[in-house]
DNA sequence: CTGAAAGCGCTAACAG
DNA sequence: CTGTTAGCGCTTTCAG
């Protein structure tokens, strides 16, 4: 009957593999190695320990099988802000994609309206669980903490954004082919006043897209006027009220994200009394579900989360495997999808 | 120097509480002690443990600590349908409410795209985690599985859902007050057609929200019209066009959440061109975030995160501490919210 | 194929 | 206040 220390039902203890062994005659390895996929052991006794668990409803712990194996199968995610349906939709994939590996997500979320830089503790913590590796989509977080968990010997992966550091592995959508694209069109649609909607300052996804939108325009001789969206919804409405209301008000508008974009499309209709796709043009970047709304119908570059997660998920793989090996840098090819909010021949209207 | 079998920069192991103590000076029991809150331990010591460690990278193992104290302090948590922007904030308040009670949340996704019942292996897989409490919110999963839960010995609680048990514990709004209000609303600016657009017909949420609303309106000989939107924008956009195209069409519909009322929005304006709020009212449940953004304005009926979210917290904390405790059964009042997409006299319009 | 034995890294009595 | 001593529940050689 074994000892009776912990919790469960009624006080009772959870059976361990020695309870289910006792039941099935069978020694406590021999347990073991039933729970075991590939260990040696006859088919016969297999199923005779299988019985007693079920039984004894047994379930194996984990706990003490990741303190032995050294490996917690638990991966950890930071995400921000999660009101962005980017991070909803790319947490939804990778959490589906990891359980089909056999690794589950430990979530830690930056405070809501928290401010970047400042390592937070709790995520500190996470090291300690053990996590075998770290997934950072957060751009509320200071580079240093993805040192420390190199220096803590666990593989880190930066999602939608980089560091300076080359040792980092990150995947990022196109950030450079992507404004380049969305530039060259907004010109062939005969635009001239141009403005970009950044996120945070300190943003490296922002800071490309913006580099890469201008590299196209200013050769040419083209003024980008630029705002501040901080990645907010209310923000990105803030921002674009104040290009609007300038003397030279764009007439095309690029935003850092969808996520801001569609604030941009609500303050440009709703406050200006602008026509989106005919007044002026609103574009986005990420593809967000709700950017294919009727009610928003915006014209952006992909970031295919369906393409990335694979990528993500065989990078992680394979740092965990080989802990030596090349940093990943995958930059994954989006496409322009031109909808009603930009001016110009729609696909089909 | 210790045994090196694990892994670790450049494959050496991490270092243990057994380095510290060495280079400390000190017990093993010590170095634990250093790093348990309230325990017993000379200041002196302690900031010379502490040092030790930090020149040596220590870092606790949690997974070896909850293997001894029973408790991986961490909470289990399902949820489906991340599109639905309720999940993500709760989720988001969730994860921010329970780091700071000291808990950390594993996450469990529904496949995309999944279907109803059949519990998955993987939220099966959940339970060998030892996770301290189960958090259900998705509506994809038997409630077979809270069944299961119990019989581990694991608090579990039903986040906006319910089952028949009266011992499993739930957290949901108001679906009682909450359509009735509605309903009264509605009358009272004049409707007499009534459409209802039903969440999942196995949803207990569902269920009773338009239980609720027909409580109001049938006594007192109104129909309600009815179609199923599976919570699912586009199939919410499907029931919206069957409700709208038949003969005698509604000429006000109540969603069971706001995220298909949004689909539903959409439908009346750009497939049948009418203006909701005139034309026709659109009235949703929740009150996610998109309901307040102008493009939708939309009237409904609100699920307040904020206060919900302390509940959750304190039943699991509390079934956590006592688990022969009676189990919570918490109806969180919510409140109407008057927009723009429902017919009559707005806030300040 | 199976059992015995030795821990994984840490906490928790229990003496001192 | 601190060290000693047992394990937590399981995986993993190593014999047999």
């Amino acid at each position: 009957m074994a000892k009776q220390p912990g919790r469960g039902f009624e006080g009772v203890a959870l059976p361990t593999a020695y309870d289910v062994a006792t039941r099935a005659g069978v020694s406590q390895s021999a347990v073991s190695r039933a729970f075991t996929e590939g260990a040696s052991i006859a088919p016969a006794t297999r199923q005779r320990i299988l019985k007693a668990a079920t039984e004894l409803g047994y379930r194996p712990n984990n706990i003490a099988r990741s303190l032995i194996t050294r490996q917690s199968k638990t991966i950890g995610v930071v995400v921000g802000y999660l009101e962005n349906q980017f991070y909803p939709q790319l947490l939804q994939a990778l959490s589906y994609a990891f359980q089909a590996e056999g690794y589950r997500l430990l979530l830690f979320t930056n405070p809501p309206g928290g401010a970047p830089g400042g390592d937070e503790p709790v995520v500190e913590d996470m090291l300690n669980y053990r996590v075998d590796a770290v997934i950072l989509a957060s751009v509320m977080l200071s580079s240093h903490f993805a040192d420390e968990c190199r220096a803590a010997g666990i593989p880190v992966l930066l999602l939608n954004r980089k560091t300076d550091s080359p040792a980092v592995s990150s995947v990022t959508g196109d950030n450079e082919a992507g404004p380049r694209a969305i530039a060259n069109y907004l010109l062939a649609m005969g635009h001239r006043r141009f403005g970009y909607v950044a996120g945070l300052e300190s943003s490296s996804t922002s800071r490309d897209r913006e580099a890469a939108f201008r590299a196209v325009l200013e050769p040419q001789g083209f003024q980008v006027v630029r705002a501040v969206g901080h990645y907010d919804f209310a923000a990105a409405k803030l921002a674009t009220r104040a290009l609007l209301a300038s003397g030279q008000a764009p007439d095309a508008i690029f935003y850092a994200n969808d996520h801001m974009a569609l604030a941009g499309l609500e303050a440009a209709r709703f406050e200006f009394g602008l026509v989106p796709g005919q007044d002026l043009s609103i574009v986005g970047f990420d593809n967000v579900g709700a950017a294919a709304w009727s009610s928003f119908d915006l014209t952006t570059y992909s970031q295919p989360i369906d393409r990335m997660v694979p990528i993500v998920v065989r990078a992680v793989l394979d740092q965990m495997a080989n802990p030596q090996g090349e940093p990943v840098r995958a930059v994954v090819e989006g496409g322009l999808i031109i909808r009603g909010s930009s001016r110009g021949p729609k696909p089909r209207a």
